[in-house]
This record gives C-alpha cells, structure tokens and sequence, in this order.
DNA sequence: CCAAAACCTGGGAGCGCTCCCAGAACGTTC
DNA sequence: GAACGTTCTGGGAGCGCTCCCAGGTTTTGG
C-alpha cells in the first residue's frame, strides 16, 4: 500500500476505448469503426461492442479523436461584441436555439466566441488552427473582413445575415426585402396615402434590405418613397428619435413602415406623446416578431422573422459542406409572414 | 514530384511546438515552459520564445494539450432545454455574455449544451469524460439532480439560480428575497393597502424567494400576506391571468408586485382591460429590469437585477475553484436595486 | 475448382503536446 | 575548493484515439 501524501485529486480513470474493446473481445479498431459507423463490421462485432459501450458508459475522448484524427468534430459560433449588443438578445438567443437543435444527435460541439475589437489576430489564429471543423457567423457590422478571412483560409464558414463585405462567403438570411415590400403593400391595401420608414443603420444589410423592400413596395403603388428616417441603432430610444423627425417633416403621414420591433416600441411612445392614435390616425407596422411585438401597446402588427429556423438553416448548411456534399447553394433566404394585430 | 490525384483538401500545415523551439534555439520544454508561464525560464530564452510565436503565429493545439495534460481548458454551459423557453431569452444572452466577459483573456473556451429530456446520460457521459474542466448550470427547474450528479462526480460545477434539488452545490443568485422586500416596503411606503402578489412557479426557486421576500416585507408592516397568485410559467400570458385572478378575489387591491417583468406586461394588460388605471388605481411593480420594462405603457417601476454580473460571478467562482483556491463561499447573492418609473 | 473480389479483423505508427527525470550552469556557504 | 542548493535546460515517454497496412475469411464468378 503506498501512502499517498496528497489526495488523488480529481482523478477520472476514464474508460478507454481498449477497454472497451477488451470487453467486446475484439481490437481496437474494430471498436473505432463501430463509433465512427464505418462499413466492414460484422453485426455480431457491432453488437458487443454496443453493449459493451452501454455497460461500461464509455464516452470518447475528444482530444484524442481530434488530434488523431483529422477532424475537431466542433464548430465555432462566432458573435461580434458590439453586434451582441445591438441587434441583440432576442435574436441571438433565437439563434443559437436553432443551432442546438440542428446540432443534436450529431457528435458535434459548439464553441462560442465574441469577437472583440483588439484580439482578431487571436481569434482567426485560433479558428484556423484546426481547433474548429467549420464556422457559423453572426451579428456582423459593416464591412467586417471576417467572414472573407476565414473562407480564404480554407475554412468552411456560414453567416448569419446578408454580410456587407464578404462576396461569395454562403450566407442564411431572412427575406428582408420581401418581407417589407409585403409590409408597404398592406399598409397600401389600408388606404393609406402617407407612408413613412423607419430604417436601420446604413452599414448593416439587413436595415438596407428591408429599407428596399418598402421602397418596391411604395413605388409599386405609385406613391412617393420619400418619406424614410434613419434610426443610428437597433433601440426604442433610437427609434423614438427617428419617429419624432418623421412627425416634424411630414405632420400628416398616417403610416409608418418600422424596421425593427425594437425601434418600433420607441416609435408608438412617440407617437403616443404627439396625440397620434394608433392604428387610428397612424397605422404601425413593425419587423422581427419579437415577444414584445404582442405585448405592445397597441399589439403590434409585424412581419415575422424565424430566428431559430435561421440557425437551424445556417448549421444545417455548413455541416452539408463538411460532409463533402457539392453544388450547395451560396445563399440562403428564408420566408417571412404577415402577423396582423392591432396597430395596423 | 508526386502528383496528387486528390486535392489536398483542407490541409492546414500549422505551425507546431517543435517550429517555435527550433526558430528560438531552444527546447520544445522550454517553449512549453513559456506558453505556460512556468518559472524557471531565463528572460532571455523567454523573450525569444515570445518572439518566435508572434512571428510564426503560432497558436497551439488545444487537442493535444488536453490530451496530453490534465485539464481540458474548457469550461460547459448547460443550459436546460425547457428553461431556455421560459426563464427564456434575455436573461439567457445576459448570462452568456457575462461568462465571456469574465473568461476573456483566460485561455480557456466556453462550450454550449443544451439539456434535452432525454440525453441526461449522455450528458453526464460526457461531462464527466473528461472533456470539460467545470460545468456553469443556468435555468434549473425542479429538483433537477444534474448539479449534484457532477459534482458527485468530482467535476467543479457552479449553478446559477439557487438550485432546488442540489444541496451543497455552490451558486450564484440575485438577492430575490431582499430584492421583493424592498418592492413591498416600497409599496407599502406609497401608502397602499391592499397589496397583492403573483408569483412564479412553484417549482422554481427563483419565484418562491421572490415571494418570500415579498410576505416578509409585507408582514413586518402588519398588513396581510394572502394575496397570492401562482403563474404557472413566466410569460405574459401567465401574468395576465393571474392578474385577472386576483382582481376577481379582491377588486379593492391597490397594489401588486409581480415576480418578474414579463409577467407584469401580461398584469398590465389585464388592469388595463379591467379599467384600472396604473398606477393611480393600482400600483405595479416588477423584477429584472429587463429592456421590456422601460418601454411598457406605462414604463415599469421595477427590481432591477444585473444578469451579465451573474454571469460573471458564475465563472469568476468556477475559475477559483479550478485554480485551487480554497474556503471558497458555497454561494454568492448579487445585490438588486429598485428603478423607479411610472407604474409605482 | 481455383482466381478474384468482397468482406472483416488486428497491429502499430503517430497526431502535438505536457510532464517527469536527469543533468548542466550558476551561485553560496563552510 | 568541496559540498550544497537554486535556477535553468533538453530528452523522451505517453495521453487515447484514427488511419494505414497487412493478412485472414468468406463470397462470387468463370
């Protein structure tokens, strides 16, 4: 009996996978096939090693796996720090369930990295040091590199949300043009004469999308598109700010396009401060479907978004490429729907 | 000259260990030494260590060092499948965004999973193989025994929320019992009479603290703790029939504090439709101090609580312990503050 | 009936790192 | 200057797996 001085501290004598194949009484590698589902095994092998996996609650190790083998079996979601902040919770939150259930059943981790302003060298070091199979991006702001580094370096990469500055990296995104020509065309079919946008920031797409779609759909009608406030970011306060400049040059519009929820609460308190009844004298329709929508005074009527659908397409996407399939689409683009409740 | 009839596929020639040492004129023990920052290091050969990775962009290999070390430089963040639904998406992100706040810098990477009902085993498997360092838990429900499981297993673990069914798991919680007896000598200060509650469900700690705090702020003015409605969930909905369900058991209540924002949007509602007027009729206060709150009609007096600083509380904790820190406390509350509006 | 093809199996090198051990270089003290 | 510590350095085993190769066993087909 030795005599240990020290306490055998956190010591997880682990199953191997020669354990496991010394209790299946095969090799090694018959055992390495039958995890990794490779062909060439007979059923009876196959079988004792699944009992034998079950009973000693074997689980392979994964440092092991990616050094020995080619492949992480891991994929980065990356989320910039400011974006986090901005486009925010909801849709960040949204996605990420999306990735998760895409994700389950396969032998895949997530790894989640915000990228921060000073440590780009280190992240892309990091992503393309093998560490990762593929990458999922999302929340990029104007014309981010990022996505354009990664995909040079040979890395599969996938982002989430038309990216500005990254031509030909594959992206998933909801149809925002679509989804606000169809907001204008309603609040057209309403009889509305005077209808405003509230646009997001010029440097992130999908604030310019969504702007487009309401001019199509605006001048389909033969109406001025001339009315559009830009709002500086993705908040109540912004949009409230937007909302009151809008006011000021045109007293009388009875519509308003909003390109975001989030921006749309701020606009309907303004409104609300103005004496503009909503939908009454002001018809609001706004973008995303966040919870928020329908808890709104009045609810909101707005053109949903499917976050989570966002994230399942994105990974979904990205594991095709790893899986070596071919002639995958380079882009992605998701419908939106018409949720119609009281504001307009 | 081989001529490959196969592209090369991905291929990533990374530097290696042996590179840098080479390039530093040293042993790879002593370049293993730097990257480390163990001592006995003359600050010559250190120097030129340093000098070589940056040069070289040497990043190393998470998977052999894991393999070949102890730990893993990676820490988990599970996530119950079902809580990320309710106790649901902002505080989700705020947690999230906490963690990475605090890990930035630390070499170490933060991986997602969700719980889903029925890969609890493979779960635990996986935790405890190995392959993560220590396990942050957010959005228990019940007597959820995971907590315990690993901890039992000798894996570090920190909880966030105080856990129902994991005695002597350490963790990390917002003051909810001070935080809702402050809402109700806050309300109780107002002048108000007949004060009511709706609390969350019963199965989660996070609503019977909130209660607690509640009856104790509420007793020590001698006035009577008895209304209480239990939400079945956090969701507006929720709220809103308990609202309705108060109302009818006492249409005199002048006050109510509801045990988290998202429900009071649903009260509000339901006070609105039953004509009430808040607060002059009825005074509401909620908890969280999410971004919800401010932008309510009308905005939310509330009790507010730092997410972000959970999260980072969570993982300062956990890397305490993993660095062997000892007479670490068994659980931290985080200290709440009211904001005051216009709903009380 | 024998050759070729298909199926199945085990052995062993090596992925890139850490960590132990042995030893060199430098004091410091009696 | 011998004996000791302290600081620094390099060599090499081995972490647990995958993947290649060599070989055995069965099936197929001419």
């Amino acid at each position: 009996m030795t005599d240990a001085v020290e306490p055998p501290k956190a010591r997880r004598p682990n199953t191997r996978l020669e354990e496991v194949a010394r209790a299946a009484g095969v090799s090694k590698s018959t055992v390495s096939r039958v995890i990794n589902g490779e062909p060439y095994v007979s059923s009876k092998a196959r079988e004792a090693v699944h009992q034998a996996i079950t009973q000693l609650g074997y689980s392979p190790n994964q440092a092991a796996r990616t050094l020995a083998g080619s492949r992480a079996n891991c994929i980065a979601l990356v989320v910039s720090e400011q974006g986090s902040r901005v486009l925010a919770d909801p849709f960040f939150a949204g996605v990420l369930r999306g990735v998760n259930a895409e994700l389950a059943g396969k032998r895949v981790q997530l790894v989640l990295m915000m990228s921060k302003e000073g440590d780009e060298q280190d992240l892309v070091n990091y992503l393309c040091g093998g560490h990762v199979d593929g990458v999922l991006v999302i929340s990029l702001h104007g014309q981010d590199p990022l996505p354009r580094t990664l995909a040079d370096a040979g890395l599969p990469t996938v982002v989430g949300g038309r990216p500005l500055g990254a031509g030909g990296v594959p992206y998933v995104d909801s149809d925002n043009f679509n989804g606000a020509m169809e907001a204008a065309r309603y609040l057209v079919s309403l009889g509305r004469r005077r209808i405003a946008t509230i646009a997001g920031p010029r440097d992130m797409a999908v604030g310019m999308d969504r702007l487009s779609g309401w001019k199509r759909g605006i001048s389909q009608a033969r109406m001025d598109a001339d009315l559009v406030a830009y709002a500086t970011d993705f908040t109540p306060e912004s949009g409230a700010a937007a909302m009151a400049d809008l006011l000021r040059r045109e007293p009388a519009l009875d519509a308003v396009f909003v390109g975001a929820d989030i921006m749309a609460l701020g606009a309907l308190q303004t409104l609300h401060a103005h004496g503009k009844k909503v939908p009454d004298d002001v018809a609001v329709v706004g973008f995303d479907d966040l919870m928020i929508a329908s808890t709104a005074v009045p609810p909101l009527t707005t053109i949903r978004q499917d976050v989570e659908q966002l994230g399942r397409t994105m990974t979904w996407r990205l594991m095709a490429e790893l899986a070596g399939e071919e002639n995958l689409p380079p882009f992605l683009l998701l419908p939106t729907s018409m949720v119609t409740r009281v504001s307009a």
